[in-house]
DNA sequence: TCCTTATTGATAATAATTATCATTATCAGT
DNA sequence: ACTGATAATGATAATTATTATCAATAAGGA
């Protein structure tokens, strides 16, 4: 069996916090494997109760904790919805938008394509402010909840 | 003088609040007054702290039943930034975009007329969702912060 | 003005996050 | 593989934000 992309970006992981000085423990190796085997943006807490399913699991001050040092290292972002804002996901190398389905909470990203550059600078225009960073997220239905 | 958008925009909300049956009391009006005039979404702590600068306050139990209140009817929304996610904002009428300065954290609304119809269309080829609704936020630095 | 009752203020309870500190375990150096 | 310095953990206390409780108050219709 090939390594999958989870396994990839657990183990670029990993390289990040040796190669920052930070050590590879078990309760940050929890938490890790925790949010990039999963399929929606979990909060702290979710990520928490999730560490209690082994037969060892990190204290809940070691999950905020990690969270933080992925936060720092750029490794996470959170994300954000009209119910909740503290949803916990990789961070995808370069711009992009996410996706995510009202009923199960699946995400997608969204390699980030599109052109709004000329409504941008039509903002600009009309403003006066300078834009240097925009957030563009869909919601609606994942193909699993529409059936 | 004439009266203001921000007053404008009071006595729509105080005859929503009647029409509704509820009262117009004075903790209430505090807190649209402090909403209605501001240039940045605040978050319910900061209406609460703004409050205590006049004789008399309301409680912060009333504050974030007044906020519950407005958001029940619609006439509030939350601002989601990078750095914090309770900003109260009072609602625009049609789908619009909100521009936000982060030095200062002015905010300005956009009245959405972009054109993403065939970039969504296209998502919902690649992904197999159905989206029907979107986020489009942009962040920069206002004209006064610029100088 | 009076009366009904929606609403408030004070405060207790709950929930989420951060701080503290003695103990544990990672990993560089042998 | 063993050892030691110390980064990191776990347990828990402290802090902060939000919600619930309930007797007292005040909005607004009659
Ligand atoms: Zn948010
Ligand atoms: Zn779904
Ligand atoms: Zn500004
Ligand atoms: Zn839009």
């Amino acid at each position: 069996m090939e390594p999958s992309a989870k396994d990839h970006i657990l183990s670029s992981w990993q390289d990040t916090l040796h190669s920052h000085g930070f050590r590879v423990t078990r309760p940050r190796q929890q938490v890790m494997e925790i949010i990039t085997s999963s399929t929606t943006a979990l909060t702290p807490q979710e990520i928490y109760h999730k560490s209690l399913e082994g037969e060892r699991f990190p204290g809940i001050a070691s999950v905020y904790r990690t969270l933080e040092l992925l936060d720092k290292l750029g490794l996470i972002q959170q994300i954000h919805q009209p119910g909740g804002c503290h949803g916990i996901w990789p961070t995808v190398e370069g711009h992009n938008h996410c996706l995510i389905c009202r009923n199960c909470g699946q995400m997608k990203i969204i390699e980030g394509n599109e052109d709004i550059t000329g409504y941008i600078a039509r903002i600009e225009n009309q403003t006066g402010y300078r834009v240097d960073d925009h957030w563009l997220q869909f919601f609606g239905t994942c193909s699993g909840c529409l059936d």
